[in-house]
DNA sequence: ATTGCAAGAATGTCAGACAATCGGTGTTGA
DNA sequence: TCAACACCGATTGTCTGACATTCTTGCAAT
């Protein structure tokens, strides 16, 4: 199943593409009852389509889509930050500048891999120490959906430093424990996100 | 998936209770490898628990977990509501009221059954009609997870009414299109649900 | 009473098979 | 020539049966 999942977020199935049952298990040498319970896995998690006597694809993520997933992520995501603000310690502002850092230094590279990995291991921080798990995991779902977006939204011009600084804003209010900034800067960065998004999307069609 | 997913909800298995794959296969007179599939997929779901070399298990819902469902369920209801009063239609006002009075039918019966049902169908339009579907996937996904509670919580004394005293504010509001109310109303409702929840779990241990 | 071990139970995984269904292809008829 | 239809390969849905691995439980020995 972790083979599968970072197979499709790095991005090695076409969107809308059908996968073979038989094939896959070949790849992956394993057999199909095996294969067959990671697709229904995936398949709850909404990362494939399974429709009946069709088998498993790649779904297709229209604007629309990503759209909605956006604005649950920005519901889920700015109450993670201010909950983090009003809670926070000072061992995790350490563990945030160190997140945050990492960031800076892929920022300034052209990784865009890096870029995205050291993002999200920011983000994933704050869902941490919001004080809801289950806040954390939905998020967690929802951002897998639009992991495709998030590399080549990262690779447009810029957005990498603009990004940098949208996260610092973030960083800086939670570490002042200032909650109103926290969700304020968060709602600013995931806005700034989602046009990146748009443009990245609407530029690849 | 669909029996399993039933018989969960209804309560059949003690929580905590293992699963046991041989059992559940003659039960439902299905084999191994589908019975597998679907206990993945209810595993993603998490309505029910497979820890490696131990198999599938109905997890025991702590007051801790409930209430971090609770918290993200408010943020997603609240917001659902806010969203269905801005953008609200003529037929989905009298599709709520529909809703609403086969709520109220039910509710001065003493079917809690009943009540669960035509309570969970009134929110499912609110939510099928705010306009994300995401939110109303999310949103589901989670009030699963806790339906556990709501066939007790319904069944306290005058729990049923007092619900649908809200749940008839929470309509006024949405068919006014007062998007401001009817977050309150929401809220409100969601806040007596949760305690009611709390009421009846400390009152069943 | 505690520890170690062995038998049983349950899971994880596989191979192989077969029916049902879908999609495309070729044929037939208008 | 084009459309409707029948056919066939490909693929999925499902089953049976099997076997290794791991966990649990009961028993025996210290």
């Amino acid at each position: 199943m972790d083979k599968l999942r970072l197979a499709i977020f790095s991005g090695l199935f076409q969107p809308g593409s059908r996968l073979i049952e038989s094939q896959l298990c070949t790849q992956l040498g394993i057999s199909r009852p095996s294969l067959r319970e990671a697709l229904r896995s995936l398949e709850a998690e909404r990362l494939i389509e399974i429709v009946p006597n069709r088998g498993p694809s790649i779904p297709a993520l229209t604007w629309e889509k990503a759209t909605a997933i956006y604005e649950v992520r920005e519901l889920l995501e700015v109450e993670a930050a201010g909950r983090c603000a009003s809670r926070i310690r000072p061992e995790q502002v350490l563990e945030l500048e160190k997140s945050l850092s990492a960031f800076e230094e892929a920022a300034s590279s052209n990784d865009s891999l890096a870029q995205v990995m050291t993002a999200a291991d920011f983000y994933s921080i704050i869902l941490a120490n919001c004080g809801n798990p289950v806040l954390e995991e939905v998020h967690r779902g929802l951002v897998a959906r639009i992991s495709f977006f998030r590399g080549r939204s990262m690779s447009l011009e810029g957005r990498a430093q603009s990004s940098l600084a949208e996260m610092r804003e973030i960083f800086e209010s939670i570490a002042a424990g200032d909650e109103k900034a926290a969700r304020k800067a968060s709602k600013k960065h995931l806005l700034k996100a989602k046009a990146a998004a748009k443009l990245s999307m609407d530029g690849a069609v």
